[in-house]
DNA sequence: ACCATTTTAGTACTTTAGTATGAGGCCTAA
DNA sequence: TTAGGCCTCATACTAAAGTACTAAAATGGT
């Protein structure tokens, strides 16, 4: 959000700081119009990339810093964080109940578990919601 | 590969097209040269968002380090990265089916591609595999 | 125009995943 | 001791996911 603003100021001041450029350069004739232009263009045109990718992407700060906090804050306990762990490694659940050595049944029960934890429906929405919260590393 | 070449078409007529209207506005006198910037930065602003997002795969590379040989030696198409990316928002194949204008049975062939081709048994799978492979964000 | 690939879609199945519910054992705080 | 989580497991479902074909269009390059 905070960085949202900061960008569109950014952009707003480098407008400002084109047409003043624009101007001078026009009224001491060194500078071509046709200059500014592609100038402006360009400068545009790379903001718009950026603005897009920053705004599609998740923000991620990483670092390998998980939020410990918000797997406790959601209520997600320690079995059903590892199982989580072990469908982000692409397990199914019959191999997480070998792993972790609990049957499939077990493994089904936290699954649904974490499912109404994380408000998802299938597993693999599942990763993706922790991925965003953080809480498992990506 | 066609597009691409359609899409800097049009991009260098929108900008040869705007040179001149500035260059006859600022001739006439009737426009203000305030204004003609504004549109360039506009429209080309506009150009940046519409081209990172429809070639976002061509163009997040530098960005996110997407390697889009490892995509075509592997022999996934267009089709099937589109579904790979899709699967990696979470979405069921009927989701995608209707996202992508396709019946869940051309998703699941897709898919079915897809596992093979990532070497993969399950979707969570070729989750992981594909972002070892770098072939999708993380 | 022709050939190769891609995309689309279907049927018929098998296999996983996920839901709902109940229940026993374990540990901990009140 | 009792109430409340947590972990375990089971049964019986329903719902997705995935396989194995077949096949018709559309797309693209030579």
């Amino acid at each position: 959000m905070k960085k949202t603003i900061l960008v569109f100021s950014a952009l707003i001041i480098a407008l400002l700081i084109l047409f003043q450029l624009g101007k001078y350069s026009f009224i001491a004739g060194d500078t071509s119009i046709e200059f500014l232009i592609a100038s402006i263009a360009l400068v545009f045109l790379v903001i718009g990339f950026y603005l897009n990718r920053k705004n599609s992407k998740n923000l991620v700060l990483d670092g390998e810093g998980l939020d410990i906090d918000k797997i406790k804050e959601l209520g997600i306990s320690e079995r059903e964080y590892e199982v989580l762990v072990e469908i982000s490694k692409g397990l199914s659940n019959k191999e997480i109940g070998e792993k972790l050595f609990v049957s499939e049944s077990t493994v089904k029960t936290h699954v649904s578990n974490l499912l109404v934890k994380l408000d998802a429906k299938r597993r693999t929405q599942a990763l993706q919601r922790a991925k965003k919260l953080r809480i498992i590393p990506h």
